[in-house]
DNA sequence: CTGAAAGCGCTAACAC
DNA sequence: GTGTTAGCGCTTTCAG
């Protein structure tokens, strides 16, 4: 199939090349009728400019990435999705990696990337070194979970979140309540960690053996959650680090007939949909998804198209979202 | 930061850039000697080709996207997957698209990936004219839904499979069964529909009205199964065209204190690892998800690369998978 | 206001 | 075996 190319254009208009493109790209003065002519010629060839030879000429590809660590978990493509419309709505191309965060994954994406001139990366990532985000020459955005200091992160507020997640608990009547961590590479596990320690740390019952990882897989988790609560019948209430893992929870307690919320209430971290379809449904601290994904996309647009501004970390808050697996304990003593 | 070329390559290699590119590509005959003292500049500068330029020269860009109707959709994520592995085994960039199945999303996206010498395309589409299908020209391989008869596609034997899942039904004893349908602009909808059709169309107590049109959406079809259920209660049997919609249906059916399976058996289609997440877990009939997914790639590449083959339609085959939203109705009288 | 020409980085004839 | 050169399609000085 034929392609028309600017030269095509420029003959049937009988101008230079130059004029097609001052027009195509309004720079420059052009006659009011030159440019008739040009317009009219490029709607006649069905004329599109080559998009890959613009992209060699400038060296930037207006094409950003999105790196995701498990496309399987559904926070990610809801987040994927708020960064897809954004970027589409800046004229940008929009490509997303799943990286298994594994660290290779990332190094060859990051490699071929590159060579394509691409022009900006947002990173969902536990495992990135340092090192490496110093070699990316292009402008970076962590997102969900911090990577270095230096580096400009949308997130939220995690520890504080996890603190009311836990506080939220104790206020219904738990006496007794445990934690299914996440990795301890990734930042935001971390944090709520450490949230769920600044409430639960100083009570006489609290125990080590309270906290069990699992992995933000809803397998792992579903196993953390049976050794768990096999281990310590006495758990009547469970932090869970993310809602994913949270229904691995809630199965985990349904396979050993223990009934959620009547004998143990069960809160986890993010508002994906995924919450409400359970049943019962998850009590969670619900994240801005959509927000904070749209919000890395344009810091990262206006990184790039403004060379001289450097992008500042922003964190949003968490809203606790009641729903059905949680339960004031007086209410059924 | 500097980016070496081939030039400065040849320079440091004392060699023509002719050299280089002929190493690089292990093209021609380069005396092991060169082709030494190239390798060792390339490692030095740290060299990369760019790619942007090999496209350009080429006019393939070795990527290839996938079209998807709906992100949020458990099922394109797993597909999404599929792609991607086989895409980056064959060395081609992956790029995921989320068309809302909009037509206008759809044909945006189609003219901004062309102007960067798209390769080939993936598409799961209800919307797509054929007269927009004839247009593109490159490989194109239909996914999941047939769009035009001339056009390659890797599907599942929805008709077939759907007859099984009602056969299920009606072997467990059900006696009314319903049905919660996809868009109708969707050829696997309509299979499915079909294969259900199949089935009941000659029974006596078959009703139009026991059919209701669930979009693939999960509200919406929780909303259908809620007017189904309360309009017809002598519902004892359902059969929902995929699993998001599946679980829906159970959670309306809960909402109305309908037990699944003692009351209400339910079975859905697709196999998504959502399905085992929910309570009860959804019975279904499961595609081979990933397989579909990277067969797809798979002869989209081979199309791309051997351009003389026109790909053949592929059809793989469901399977039942019994979960606990099924039971025979002679266990509970 | 418009055109000629160089060049983005790479590859592939075509010479030698 | 290796170098020279034209050219992929576009943009942008630089002249005029």
């Amino acid at each position: 199939m034929f392609m028309p190319t600017i030269k095509d254009v420029a003959r049937l208009a009988e101008v230079s090349t130059a004029t097609v493109s001052r027009v195509l790209n309004g720079n420059g003065y052009v006659h009011s009728e030159t440019k008739e002519r040009v317009a009219e010629a490029i709607k006649q060839l069905n004329y599109r400019p080559n998009d890959v030879a613009r992209i060699l000429f400038k060296g930037r590809s207006k094409m950003i990435a999105l790196f995701v660590p498990d496309i399987m978990n559904p926070y990610f493509p809801e987040l994927a999705r708020a960064v897809e419309d954004m970027t589409n709505q800046h004229g940008f191309t929009f490509v997303l990696c799943n990286t298994d965060d594994d660290l290779n994954k990332e190094i060859t994406y990051l490699e071929a990337l590159k060579q394509k001139s691409l022009d900006g990366i947002i990173v969902v990532s536990s495992t990135m070194t340092e090192e490496y985000i110093q070699n990316i020459d292009v402008p970076v955005i962590a997102l969900d979970r911090i990577l270095h200091r230096s580096m400009a992160s949308v997130t939220v507020n995690n520890r504080e979140g996890s603190r009311q997640a836990v506080q939220y608990l104790k206020d219904l009547g738990c006496q007794r309540i445990a934690h299914i961590s996440g990795p301890e590479q990734a930042s935001n596990a971390n944090q709520r960690l450490e949230g769920y320690l600044d409430v639960v740390k100083e009570e006489s019952w609290f125990k080590k053996s309270y906290i069990e990882p699992g992995e933000y897989h809803f397998e792992e988790a579903k196993k953390a959650t049976e050794r768990l609560l096999t281990r310590h019948p006495e758990i009547d209430g469970l932090f869970v680090a993310n809602d994913l893992m949270g229904v691995g929870a809630i199965k985990a307690a349904e396979a050993l007939g223990i009934k959620i919320p009547d004998q143990l209430s069960v809160i986890a971290f993010d508002g994906i949909t995924l919450g409400e379809t359970t049943t019962p449904t998850l009590t969670t601290m619900a994240q801005p998804i959509y927000k904070i994904g749209a919000r890395a996309a344009e810091l990262l647009i206006q990184q790039i198209e403004n060379q001289y501004h450097e992008a500042q970390s922003e964190e949003f808050t968490v809203e606790l979202v009641e729903r059905d697996s949680t339960r004031r304990k007086e209410d059924h003593p």
